[in-house]
DNA sequence: GTCCTAGATTTGATCGATCAAATTACATAC
DNA sequence: GTATGTAATTTGATCGATCAAATCTAGGAC
């Protein structure tokens, strides 16, 4: 880490005989210098394997080229590796366009307003990417206030073009998943789904409900809400079988009014689904279909199908929509609404068939 | 983003009537300035909301209060969540510390190695944090060789106090698999791991090997090498119960030296393992018992026993390894070998009993 | 009262880039 | 040949902190 000597924009100009300016006009408006000249100093640049300096530069310009993102304690390890793949996806995409990620974490939404505040005002961090917006989200308010480029993932469930965002279509989803069960000849869906209120859940919700409509399909006695989890998927089949735990005929099942397809808000609720079919006998995909949504590991394992959100996609996109609020200069454009530059995405998941539905019903 | 005028060292110096450096003394090195200008000062910092800039305080010190780490695609899913956690604590820990966690992406170590560089010159990244160390890695090579502080999650198979690093004992794990099927009455307890070679493996083969000799049980024919995943899992359990795929009793299969127990080398391993007993009409748990290693959250949801990895701690004890590397003056104190300051520290794994591991033998 | 020393505080230079304004070079027009 | 305007390049100031050295203060020894 010893230097003798480090390659600053004057040794470039010393050696190259131009103007450390010129040097730096080279670098960030190449078209204001003259080929010849250009030349001359990229070479110089490549011979003394030149790197601007970037605490230099953003002492100057108030800009750091790095965007936050806060990383949540894993909650649910089931849906953990979402975020993974998230991670990952985002920090080439933001690489790629000159940019890093960096960390941090809050403890609730006011600690994470008080560390954008903090990483603003002492890292000139340029914007932020959140992940979990929800109803009257604060953050989103303060960042609009303070001006304050951000793009999140998942709609602000209300205000939908305040400001820039990228969402999975759930509803799409979700309807996706009831055609390819009908398709298979299924008639009884059933939903298990989470309290009402919560935006993602109900979009995920509304996405059967028109599935089944399109068909004509009875939706009345099919829809289940629990929280999210195993156990409670699991016992909200339990509700939709009915009391008897004991393995009966196909007949008597359809007889009785029991669904034989399951649609899921999320991979935990068909993981609990399918442990309760099995608990009763019934085989996954042979006597009772299963979807799930996340496509998190755990259901690629055990043959789980699954709504596969296209997580690199939101990536990519989430970094495309900041572009232009980090192009656009703060200062000598006020841009009075910053919802002008505000886009909004909504990307179709894609449905991952496995085992779990991959027969007609009994 | 607008700042009408920010505060700044000069401008809390002014209003508290001292000079800068006093001011920069207050933050840095306390106890040089007496109590009651330091009073006098730090009310003023208050009254301003005043905040260092880090980008004017590293062009001076080169230091960035930055931890860069490099984040790897998600290649197995089912891996993937020891990153997650991982991240999480790491993010936590270090911004506990005052640094944080800056992302970067790399095709491979030597776009790896260059990344450094990149980091080093531009954002002056004070630290590194490696993940998957392998037998010589260049990596470690090129940051011993610059005197860049790191320490990887993971031994360095070979030169074990090269550097700093902290890893988790892996025999450590597999033996406590091993003892507690012991003590569930197993006495043929076959092992799922890797081709020799890679150390991790070798590790986790070594803890069974030392279980079973402890209890002067027989290991030959027990131990099958498979590459990483379901289906290599579920053909080594193929391998090891014998040609037959009908159940058979008991009595039989005891006869016939099947083994009752399975430890693995990961739980895509042993969810094959558990796939296989299913084919083959075995209850696991009740016919058989597997465990797992990494307890993955699909572990977790399907009730397979696992060697658990103490991540929280392995996150605090890599920064607890970084400080006196990082707290050391690079320039001042020539420090010939740097191998003088590293620490290592080997974390014991927990085991994680569940239902695939919960009854005696048949 | 003077001298000395350690502690407290200040001064001026510096890190490496960009900005804004000034200057020079060069082509075209008259 | 001079004027004129644009393109190309240079100059000096500046961002906000720390470093190294200088200066000031206060207390004790003699």
């Amino acid at each position: 880490m010893s230097d003798p000597e480090r390659a600053t924009l004057a040794s470039v100009a010393r050696q190259a005989r131009v103007s450390r300016q010129t040097v730096s006009n080279v670098l960030n408006a190449p078209e204001r210098v003259r080929p010849a000249t250009r030349e001359r100093v990229l070479a110089v640049i490549d011979r003394q394997d030149y790197r601007p300096h970037q605490a230099a530069r953003q002492l100057r310009t108030r800009r750091s080229r790095v965007i936050g993102l806060r990383i949540e304690p894993v909650r649910d390890g089931v849906n953990g590796v979402v975020l993974d793949r998230f991670l990952h996806a985002l920090t080439a995409t933001a690489q790629d366009a000159g940019y890093r990620i960096m960390l941090f974490t809050a403890a609730d939404d006011a600690a994470e307003v008080r560390a954008y505040d903090e990483l603003i005002s002492t890292l000139d961090t340029d914007a932020f990417v959140l992940t979990s917006t929800h109803h009257g989200d604060e953050r989103t308010a303060w960042l609009r206030d303070h001006r304050v480029p951000f793009v999140t993932f998942g709609r602000p469930w209300g205000a939908e073009n305040q400001h820039s965002w990228v969402d999975v279509d759930g509803a799409a989803g979700t309807r996706a998943a009831v055609e390819h069960l009908v398709a298979l000849g299924h008639r009884r869906i059933a939903f298990v789904g989470w309290p009402r209120g919560s935006g993602v859940g109900d979009d995920r919700w509304a996405g059967w409900r028109d599935g089944l409509a399109a068909h004509s399909l009875p939706a009345r006695g099919l829809d289940v809400q629990v929280l999210d989890g195993i156990e409670p998927g699991r016992r909200a089949a339990a509700q939709l079988l009915g009391g008897s735990t004991t393995a009966t005929t196909p007949g008597a099942r359809r007889a009785a009014g029991q669904p034989t397809g399951f649609v899921c808000a999320s991979d935990s609720l068909a993981l609990g689904v399918l442990a309760e079919l099995q608990h009763r006998g019934l085989r996954p995909g042979t006597d009772a279909a299963v979807i799930g949504f996340d496509d998190t590991p755990a259901s690629a394992v055990i043959g789980l199908s699954s709504v596969t959100q296209p997580i690199a996609e939101v990536a990519v996109a989430c970094v495309l929509q900041l572009r232009p609020l980090l192009d656009s200069d703060p200062d000598s454009n006020p841009d009075r609404d910053p919802t002008d530059r505000a886009r909004q995405l909504l990307l179709p998941p894609v449905l991952a068939v496995r085992t779990s539905s991959a027969a007609p019903p009994p």
